[in-house]
RNA sequence: GGGUCGGUGGCAGAGUGGUUAAAUGCACCUGACUGUAAAUCAGGCGACGUAAGUCUACGGCGGUUCAAAUCCGUCCCGGCCCA
C-alpha cells in the first residue's frame, strides 16, 4: 500500500485543507509560492524566505536549463543544493514559456506536435524542449514536485486552436508519465524520493476541452492537476465558472494547483471554489515597481481576531503605489501594525526617495512586505474553521 | 578695447524661413504588471478648455517677410582668443 501523498483534514464546501508530504518535508495546505524563476526570488535572499515560513518555492526547467546550464547543476548534485535551499521546490516544465515567449511573439520559436523550438531570450540561440527533455531535466534538478510540459494557449484564441492545444497538451502528458517512470526506474528512486508530478488542464474558457482535458489526464494518472493558461478574462476578472468547474473535474485526493495564481482575491476564490496550491510573480514584481499590499483595517481585525475570512468584503485589502506624489512628505510607516523590515523601520517619504532614487533596497523592502501579506493570507486560510 | 562663437521648454541638447507648442535624452506625473524576455513597459508633461480650439512662447527691444526660434539692426549676458 502506498503511503498517501496528499491527505485531506478537513473539508468545508468545496474549499479544503491538507497536508502534502514531499521529500524534503511536508507542507500544509492551501499555500503560496514565492517564483524563483532563475533560482533566486528576485531581490531576496534565503533567510527572507526562511522567515516568512511560506515553504516551498517555483523554479523554472527553462531558464535554469538556459542558465546556468544543467551540466554545472548535475555538477553540485542539484539546483536544492545549488541555491542551498533545503526545503522543499518545485519546477516548471517550461511550458509556460510556450505561451510567454511564443504565442506572444512568434519569432521567439515554433511549436510542433512533436516539440519546441525556443530562441533564447539571453542570446538569440535556438534550444529544443520536448515533453521527454523537460522531464529529464526537472529529474537532473532534482526537485520535490515537477510539472508537465504542457501547452498553454491564449484564451483569445479561436476554439479550434484551443482544443489543438488541449489535444498536444493531453498527447505530451502521456509522454512525460512515460519519461517520468522511466527515470525513476533509471535513477532508482524509491517511493520517498521520488518527485511528485502535476498534468495541467488545458481548455480554455470551454468547459467541454477543459472536462476532457482532465478526463484524459486523470487516466494517466498524476499526483495533482494544474489549471492551466490565464485563469482570468481579458478584464483580469477571474473566470469563476470555468475554474470552479474545472476543480470538480479532479478526484479531491488529488492536489489542486492554480498555476499562476495570482491575486490576493483570485487566490482567496479559488481556494475557495477548491484549489490547494498557487504561485505568482505579483507580489515581487509590483513589489519591485512600487505597489505595496496592505489590509484594509476591518480586515487586519479579522485576520487577528481568527475570523473567517471568506466573510471579509470583497476589498480586503488595497494597493498603494509609493511612487505617486502623495507621498512625498508622508513621515508615517507604510502600515504601523506590521512588523516587517519595511513598516518597522522606514517612513513612506523615505522608501519613495529609494524608488525615486532606484535604489534596488526599495523593492527589496517592498517585496519582502507583500510576501509577508500573502504568508499572512494563505496562514488565515490555513486556520478557518 | 578688438575678434570670435554662442544665449531654445525644469536640465541637457536638436532645429537655421512655412510640414514647429518646437526632435531626442534626463527629470517630473499617472497607469499597467497574474506557471518572471519585466529594477520592465505604456501614456502624459506651456497656459486655459470636457472638447473642437484659443492664447503666450526659442535672451530684450525693433525691423524685413504673406510667414521668423530661424534673416537684419541694436542692446544685454556668457565662453574662448588677441591686446
Amino acid at each position: 500500500m502506498i503511503e498517501q501523498i496528499f491527505k485531506i483534514q478537513a473539508k468545508k464546501n468545496q474549499s479544503r485543507k491538507g497536508i502534502l508530504k514531499t521529500k524534503r518535508g511536508a507542507i500544509q495546505t492551501p499555500f503560496f509560492m514565492p517564483d524563483a524563476t532563475r533560482g533566486f526570488v528576485r531581490s531576496l535572499n534565503n533567510n527572507d524566505l526562511i522567515d516568512l515560513e511560506m515553504g516551498p518555492m517555483v523554479v523554472n526547467t527553462f531558464h535554469l536549463y538556459l542558465k546556468p546550464g544543467m551540466e554545472l547543476i548535475k555538477k553540485v548534485g542539484g539546483i536544492n543544493n545549488f541555491m542551498d535551499w533545503n526545503n522543499p521546490l518545485l519546477s516548471d516544465s517550461g511550458g509556460y514559456q510556450i505561451f510567454s515567449l511564443i504565442h506572444k511573439n512568434p519569432k521567439m520559436g515554433k511549436i510542433t506536435d512533436y516539440g519546441v523550438e525556443f530562441r533564447s531570450p539571453i542570446d538569440g540561440s535556438l534550444h529544443y524542449l520536448t515533453p521527454e527533455k523537460a522531464i529529464e531535466i526537472q529529474f537532473d534538478l532534482g526537485v520535490d514536485m515537477m510539472v508537465v510540459f504542457d501547452d498553454p494557449p491564449p484564451n483569445g484564441y479561436t476554439k479550434e486552436k484551443i482544443s489543438q492545444a488541449v489535444k498536444r497538451t493531453i498527447s505530451w502528458a502521456k509522454r512525460c508519465k512515460i519519461e517520468y517512470k522511466k527515470q525513476i526506474k533509471k535513477r532508482k528512486l524509491s517511493e520517498i524520493e521520488k518527485p511528485l508530478i502535476f498534468g495541467v488542464i488545458q481548455g480554455g474558457k470551454y468547459l467541454d476541452l477543459r472536462e476532457h482535458c482532465a478526463q484524459e489526464l486523470v487516466k494517466i494518472g498524476f499526483d495533482g492537476y494544474g489549471f492551466g493558461a490565464r485563469h482570468i478574462d481579458e478584464k483580469g476578472n477571474l473566470m469563476e465558472e470555468v475554474v470552479k468547474t474545472t476543480a470538480e473535474f479532479i478526484p479531491p485526493e488529488s492536489l489542486r494547483f492554480a498555476l499562476g495564481v495570482g491575486t490576493p482575491q483570485d487566490i482567496v476564490k479559488m481556494h475557495s471554489l477548491g484549489w490547494d496550491m498557487f504561485d505568482c510573480v505579483i507580489p515581487t514584481r509590483e513589489g519591485r515597481h512600487g505597489k505595496i499590499f496592505l489590509w484594509t483595517a476591518e480586515a487586519r481585525k479579522i485576520i487577528q481576531a481568527k475570523d473567517e475570512l471568506v466573510k471579509l468584503p470583497k476589498e480586503f485589502y488595497q494597493i498603494i503605489n509609493i511612487n505617486n506624489e502623495k507621498f512625498k512628505e508622508d513621515f508615517t510607516a507604510v502600515d504601523s501594525e506590521c512588523d516587517c523590515e519595511l513598516c518597522k523601520n522606514h517612513t513612506k517619504a523615505y522608501l519613495r526617495h529609494l524608488f525615486s532614487s532606484k535604489e534596488p533596497s526599495g523593492g527589496r523592502l517592498v517585496s519582502l512586505h507583500n510576501l509577508k501579506f500573502y504568508a499572512e493570507l494563505m496562514k488565515k486560510l490555513r486556520e478557518e474553521k
